[in-house]
DNA sequence: GTCTATACCTGGATAGAC
DNA sequence: GTCTATCCAGGTATAGAC
């Protein structure tokens, strides 16, 4: 797999430093260190940091595409494919409670600089928008899906906020399955499924 | 109003940095500046830069149990108090557009750092999370008192990222309606109180 | 394309005069 | 308690040899 050009690798070394560390604590030695090059030659591919934080938007940006993509690809029901961004909070749990969420953060770090990269981070969370807003007008609420859409977003957020701060896994699977539960409740028949009563979903 | 000590109109300046632009990117000019201090003298008040982070952190601990407690002291029902903490997104709306909660942008900010007062910063959630806890005890959930208590604070994280990447103020209170809405469904007796049905709280 | 060397700046921290 | 001067580490960025 020698296919990746430096600069790919750069840029994968950064969205993950960027990730783990910050994008303020991140120095170029350390992405330069991460993909064995020197400091000086990492000035060959990339002449400034910002430019490096513009890739790796870029490239998460064409990673959650190719994400959503895939889970609209694989022809369930909106509700599957609603779990399926839900459930992204049990498959991350190990990261998200050591690094948050990385648009989340990315966005929160990049508003305390009053960064220029600000908007196009938050596209990140446009395109999750977006997306839910398809799903749950998919599933029959066209009037509320972007308000349904953002409250999922809301809570997904939430959820990963405070996993970090109490590193509680048990509790990221229950505001999972509250959400799951909730999601259930969305049906424009009025007709809910109730499996087991939730205090979070009354 | 000269009682304010050098010290604690120091922490009172880094608290207000810390939270605008981030523990790392505030540096020891900027403190020393925002109270007419030479760097050098600043350091006859605080020997660290972690020393000072302890310090803003105790203060805040501080603040927020007197908040908590002239809540407490009000007298109202434990509902009204609830209301109280949920309306702290409409009250700080503006700050928060820009910088995000205090308490979790500094968790996640510390949690990247891998910083030792992780912990320490941590309590602030402990905090609301355990006031939180007694309130809807009282209001007669003792068993899933603290799981609500969770699932309020995952909300109030959640809108305030969010409202921080989208800066929609109408979001904002859009979901705060819906927290209150929630709120008032949390009623042990069965019985809800239910004014214009809203897609989020079904 | 890759390396070494280096200029330049900022930030944390100290010493010592007043 | 306050100041100036200063040291040192680390970070961004450039020049230029190979």
């Amino acid at each position: 797999m020698s296919g990746a050009s430096t600069r790919e690798q750069i840029v994968e070394a950064a969205d993950r430093l960027f990730y783990e560390q910050g994008f303020e604590a991140t120095s170029f030695a350390d992405i330069a260190s991460a993909v064995s090059l020197s400091r000086g030659n990492f000035y060959y591919h990339f002449k400034t940091k910002d430019e490096i934080l513009d890739s790796v938007i870029a490239a998460r940006l064409a990673n959650t595409r190719k994400m959503l993509d895939a889970w609209d690809a694989e022809g369930g029901a909106p509700a599957d494919r609603i779990r399926c961004f839900i459930h992204i909070l049990i498959a991350n749990r190990a990261k998200i409670m050591r690094h948050g969420c990385p648009v989340g953060t990315l966005c929160h770090e990049l508003a305390k600089l009053d960064h220029g990269a600000q908007r196009k981070a938050g596209k990140l969370f446009v395109l999750f928008r977006d997306w839910l807003t398809r799903q749950f007008a998919a599933l029959g609420s066209e009037g509320d899906a972007d308000v349904l859409a953002m409250h999922l977003l809301v809570r997904s957020q939430g959820v990963a906020t405070l996993a970090t701060a109490f590193r509680d896994e048990t509790f990221i699977r229950r505001e999972v399955d509250a959400m799951c539960a909730w999601l259930d409740a969305q049906r424009p028949d009025g007709r809910r499924r109730r499996s087991a009563p939730s205090p979070l979903n009354t």
